[in-house]
DNA sequence: ATTTTTGATGAAGACTTAATGAAGATTCTT
DNA sequence: AAGAATCTTCATTAAGTCTTCATCAAAAAT
């Protein structure tokens, strides 16, 4: 599943337009303010930023640069000024990837962000891999032998099937595990790792598939 | 260089906006019906379409739909009318990439151009560095060798690959290690800087990548 | 040339984080 | 409600990482 972050000061907005990406399931984060919207997405992974340029606690513009810092994720920008030079200030200058104007109807939003995330997944991998999942079963498949694992376990292992050579952080693993937050200890993810490991060695003693990146989390090597 | 592809059926228009692209090192080719356009694609390297969706001899969207059969290369729609569905079915149904509406500014347009373009070719990596940064695996990538780093090192050598050819003070480098104040010795960087080289130099014995400015800090050299 | 300052180096110890095994809590099924 | 499967927590052990320290080497200052 795909994280969207949104970045919005107003209620109504961001619910209406959380409401129908999760709808599209899509994960959906909305944040209020600048500041806690950086810190999330330095420590999580977020597949798309929609965001209002005007936030009480800073500029869009200056949030949209603080994150090119770091990543290339697409970022939407959502303006109430249908003004021509910001529009090209964040499209080239900070390079967004697109900007939409208030008043904004959801269903439009929502075709922006399947435009832009189109471009960034452009294809699944070819079928090289040892792994594959079979959805109808809520089995995965490693080397053509069908899985026995808990919900939790197939959660986490098909997503990292998903996306593999890519570190996911215990809480994105945790996200993915529950619907709705849920208090428990991050430590928990150890434990499922532990026991897909488990599983996996039962088929194939010699390889460590996940890896495990201190401080950080997990990855799937292909 | 990039070739730009407009269906257009207004002259004024498609001149104004080749006149911006070409001097903005594009290159253009305008066509003011569908059927040429769609003749020219099938033959030729076209790295961007702009579509204009009220065409004399066919609907752009039933243009969208037979270039989509074939390619993935991005589509911005010009459209006169600001018609929410007729955007939603653009983006979502037909697999454009970006919207506009007129009246059009030509600024505009070759920054949605030069923001689609961007995606495609995500980052041309001034490929003269031995250096770049795996942001997915956390990896810093060394003449095409994924280096294993503790997250201490990695942060400081993203930094230092991310600025390259100026000199960063420890002090500064202590506070990339660290989210909060933390006491600790400034010269532990020096050790985190020595492990850094001694990696470096696992995979290219001669060279010294990382300077030592006395008195001040480091630098990395490209 | 000698002293002083600053950085490099290697190794030890402190500290942090992850793996493990097992027990308790929770949920689901029958 | 009992039993089974699963999820979470906990204590312990193991591994990895960070920081410090003593020593040596190099550069700058006297």
């Amino acid at each position: 599943m795909q994280t969207i972050l949104i970045v919005e000061d107003d209620k109504t907005i961001a619910e209406s337009i959380c409401f129908i990406l999760e709808k599209d399931s899509f994960n959906c984060k909305w944040f209020d303010n600048g500041k806690d919207a950086i810190e999330y997405h330095k420590d999580n992974e977020v597949d798309l930023i929609l965001l209002d340029v005007g936030l009480p606690d800073m500029s869009g513009f200056d949030l949209l640069r603080k994150v090119r810092e770091k990543s290339n994720i697409p970022v939407i920008i959502i303006s109430a000024r249908d003004d021509e030079s910001d529009q090209v200030l964040g499209l080239e200058g900070l390079g967004a990837n697109a900007y939409v104007t208030k008043p904004l109807s959801p269903r439009l939003v929502v075709a922006h962000v399947r435009a832009q995330l189109r471009m960034v997944k452009p294809e699944v991998k070819s079928g090289d891999s040892k792994f594959s999942i079979n959805h109808a079963m809520q089995r995965v498949v490693f080397l053509n032998q069908e899985l026995t694992l808990t919900p939790a376990e197939f959660k986490i292992l098909s997503h990292l099937v998903k996306n593999p050579n890519r570190v996911h952080s215990r809480e994105y693993l945790m996200s993915i595990i529950w619907d709705r937050p849920h208090g428990s200890d991050i430590k928990t993810i150890n434990t499922h790792i532990k026991s897909i490991r488990k599983r996996l060695h039962e088929l194939d003693e010699d390889n460590e598939y996940i890896e495990t990146h201190r401080g950080i989390g997990y990855s799937l090597i292909e």
